[in-house]
DNA sequence: TTGAAGATGCGAGCTGGATGCAACAGCTTC
DNA sequence: GAAGCTGTTGCATCCAGCTCGCATCTTCAA
């Protein structure tokens, strides 16, 4: 399991990528940011690290690490993308109402996976969108209304 | 069950809509159209019977059907949203490599709906985003590789 | 130390959609 | 059937969230 920017960079290394400052920044933010950060959010933190790192690059490296398997994308609804590492892949739950994202139990998606798999031939990989519905205190206050 | 344009105009009276020129090729550029039109695909079928109907018009119109409860959008992955009739509602699972797009059967959400609502008082509503995964014929051609 | 290839900074451009505003057109009332 | 209120439209402009082209710079194997 690769978790700190020394593992990650050795891993960039064996996919034959170079090992730059800017990108070693988007590693760095990654480890240390937020739960679900946005691009955006990365780039600030490089930023608070080197100003003068450029946005374009940041999403450059972002795709480029997606590639050699470091980072996933997920959407959490509308709204852009958010990043974490491939390490911690998981499925998320969206509230549409009020946006609190929920972590889903790797479980959850086993029944519907199995379902999917029989009768349709369909592989699911259920961590790239998150799933939308109301969260428990959203859905209580709908049925109230 | 609300699906020829007379209908679905009339629930648009009920709803305190006027009902427009331009609201009424909506609809019937819905009714008419392919099974997942994007907002501009809708706009083409609108402009090829009028086409003085602008952009601006087709997403306010969809907005306000949204609205309503006449139609529903979903994202079938990145790109543009597509729209269809609210009654014809249905979860999608979507191929991320060939783009396939598969209408799910009503009931493959239901244990893990039910799982969320028991586990997390979370209330799926699975409709609004597609779940990705591979297509049986990509997900043989990728375990052959 | 060198030099080829990969990475970066910068700006322009793109997609998909939102917004402000004046003019227009449904619907209701008389 | 005309008036008038108010919702709707066309148009221009703006916005977020990226994406791309290109000249320049950096990395790293040799």
């Amino acid at each position: 399991m690769a978790n700190t920017v020394d593992e990650l960079v050795a891993q960039l290394r064996e996919g034959g990528a170079r090992v730059t400052t800017a990108r070693r920044l988007v590693l760095t933010a990654l480890v240390q940011g937020a739960r679900h950060p946005t691009a955006e959010e990365l780039l600030n933190i490089v930023r608070a690290m080197a100003p003068d790192v450029h946005a374009s690059t940041v999403y450059r490296n972002l795709e480029e690490l997606e590639r050699l398997g470091v980072v996933v994308h997920t959407h959490l609804g509308h709204g852009p993308a958010t990043y974490h590492l491939a390490t911690e892949a998981h499925g998320h739950l969206v509230c549409e109402r009020c946006g609190a994202t929920l972590e889903a139990p790797p479980d959850l998606f086993d029944a519907m996976a199995r379902g999917a798999k029989n009768r349709l031939g369909f592989v699911l990989r259920p961590y790239h969108f998150a799933v939308l519905g109301l969260c428990s205190a959203c859905a209580q206050l709908s049925a109230e209304a």
